[in-house]
RNA sequence: UGGGGAGUAGUCUAAGGGUAGGACAGCGGGUUUUGAUCCCGCCAGUUGGGGUUCGAAUCCCUACUCCCCAACCA
């Protein structure tokens, strides 16, 4: 609590508990049940639960369920295990819901107050008179009429007497205000919807400005923290709850949160999942926090990353590079080892005896050595990484290439002496020596080896799928673009690799293990589509490579 | 041309009158049985113009740029 403040919200959290107005935190977390939770949410998440933390103080997860039309209990259920899984534990599971009561009675006081009315204009009429950006809007006709009967009309639209969209229950505020949120706003329509929770109890239901503050300020919410966009609302929050003279908590405004080569709004990730380019809202390129745990990040790593993104008040996009360094920061500390070849190009060692095998011995993690060690098996024929070798290679390519010698990682140093092609001239298979002095990968002579590559023994490796997760987008901004954002789809995002050959050892692991291919990158056993008899892997992030990067230029 | 916000290296973010700092990215080097990791170094910034001040990213004026608001969505 002495700690120097994080960020701007940090500072006024410590001021108010330094001046005595707060002596504790409660935040929460009021998702929209209309949607999968996105990498900006998780942002959200982790601010609202980490300052409660932080103070010990209280988060709740609150599911602001106000518009039955939208939301859905599938969307309940995901954001649960989204934030369980990202590490976080609630104070309270609560439902806007839960207060519909608490809500129509605040809005019954507001009428006797005289501070709404029931105003029967159209939606058309509506819009027409709230005037615009430069004109003032115009009052209702019905906006003087006596209490009394809007407690009645607004009693007959509970009780479902109105057909949808011919009443709304409105704040008598000012027509002629230059915020439009001031403009008599809404606070209930009429729906006759199905809720997912109330079922058909209510015919009318909260509008957000309503609803939002009055459930922060029953929940006694300290800091109520919320996105950008709702700054021209916070008049509007602050009226209402000054209005009833209830608690009313602190709105304070952040800048959502955006990433390059990827988007972060629900209804857009929505219509990449409805028109089918991705597989679901939990594909593994989805930006969700279910399709990022999909692909195999961890929750310590989107929680680093919502660490330093930063907090502030302009407009950003973050660098993705920044999401994958997290994800190869943790993943390096905690991922195993194993070796696996994605483009299979057969090595016959020659000078190895025909049924031998070795059990040779390999680190799990140099960066762990509690991971302990494990046997891989060695024989005459293996498989390496076609990119491994070239033909006709550059002096600074440290792999294979005919007369090359290179270290096979954990194995020998073997030396390519013939290059097997087929009748297109395609290179389909190395004949190699080994040299039988250097098991385990050293030379007794001190000889060294430019170049270290990974391998498996073709007849003990088995067969995967690997998918390799790409950028969703070809553009950094999809939606700064001149044109829409479908163009920029990468078409490329996820190339299926069949046959890949792995380490027997992968089969023992469970779905969700997060591991390396060493060389290549960190991967992860599909949650859904991975069995015994069909081994399924995503890609969750390449290793740096400064070789590639060297060629690309 | 109504209202509300915001402008610091390529990106994100500190510094609130006193040496513009950190992270990511990039570049260079060292170690290395992963061209990974790790270690060292470098590059690079206050939107423009005035003013106040010994001293301004910070205070004042002004210009410019960008974002949000006209759902019975949240």
């Amino acid at each position: 609590m002495e700690e120097k403040p994080k960020h701007f919200i940090d500072t006024i959290i410590q001021d108010d508990l330094k001046s005595g107005k707060h002596d504790t935190v409660i935040t929460r977390f009021p998702p929209e049940p209309n949607g999968y939770l996105h990498i900006g949410h998780a942002k959200s998440i982790c601010l609202n639960f980490g300052l409660a933390e932080t103070y010990n103080g209280k988060c709740n997860l609150r599911f602001d369920d106000t518009n039955p039309i939208k939301e859905e209990a599938e969307y309940v259920k995901s954001i649960i295990e989204d934030v369980q899984w990202l590490g976080f534990e609630w104070n309270e599971l609560l439902y806007a819901s839960d207060y519909f009561q608490a809500m129509y009675d605040f809005a019954q006081d507001l009428i006797q107050k005289d501070k709404a009315y029931v105003c029967e204009l159209t939606p058309d009429e509506i819009r027409a008179t709230r005037g615009s950006l430069k004109e003032p809007g115009q009052n209702s006709p019905h906006r003087n009429r006596p209490v009394e009967e809007s407690v009645d009309l607004f009693q007959r639209m509970k009780n479902g007497e109105f057909p949808n969209g011919s009443m709304t229950l409105r704040a008598k505020i000012d027509m002629l205000h230059p915020n439009l949120n001031m403009r008599d706003p809404i606070i209930y329509r009429i729906l006759h919807a199905s809720h997912h929770r109330t079922g058909t109890d209510w015919c009318v239901y909260p509008m957000y400005d309503w609803a939002h503050g009055l459930e922060d300020s029953i929940e006694k919410i300290t800091h109520s923290l919320c996105t950008l966009e709702f700054e021209d609302h916070r008049p509007l929050y602050d009226w209402f709850l000054l209005a009833l003279g209830v608690y009313k908590p602190q709105q304070i405004e952040f800048a959502r949160l955006n990433v390059g080569y990827t988007l972060t709004s629900k209804r857009k990730l929505m219509e990449l999942v409805e028109e089918g380019h991705v597989t679901g809202w939990d594909d593994p390129r989805m930006p969700t926090i279910s399709g990022m745990r999909r692909r195999g990040f961890s929750p310590e790593a989107i929680r680093a990353f919502s660490d330093k993104v930063g907090l502030a008040k302009r407009d950003t996009v973050t660098d993705m590079a920044l999401l994958e360094f997290c994800v190869r920061d943790d993943l390096n500390k905690s991922a195993a080892r194993v070796m696996g070849v994605l483009n299979p190009l057969k090595v016959v060692i020659t000078n190895y005896p025909e049924d031998q095998v070795e059990e040779l011995e390999a680190i799990n993690n140099p960066e762990d050595p509690e991971m302990g060690k494990r046997k891989i098996s060695f024989s005459r024929e293996l498989y390496v990484e076609q990119n491994d070798f070239m033909e006709d290679p550059p002096r600074k390519f440290f792999r294979l290439g005919p007369g090359r010698e290179v270290r096979l990682r954990y194995a020998y140093f073997i030396t390519c002496n013939d290059v097997i092609k087929d009748e297109d001239g395609n290179v389909v298979e190395l004949h190699c020596t080994y040299d039988p002095e250097t098991k385990g990968g050293s030379a007794p002579d001190g000889r060294r080896v430019k170049g270290t590559i990974h391998w498996v023994s073709a007849e003990h490796a088995i067969d995967a799928t690997v998918r390799l997760v790409d950028r969703l987008f070809t553009v950094e901004d999809p939606l700064a673009q001149e044109n829409d954002f479908h163009n920029y789809i990468n078409p490329d995002s996820m190339v299926e690799l069949k046959n890949c050959k792995v380490e027997p050892e992968v089969k023992s692991f469970k779905p969700e293990t997060r591991f390396q291919f060493e060389r290549l990158g960190y991967f992860t056993i599909d949650r859904w589509d991975s069995d015994t008899e069909d081994l399924v892997i995503n890609r969750t992030v390449t290793l740096r490579d400064s070789w590639a990067k060297k060629n690309r230029k």
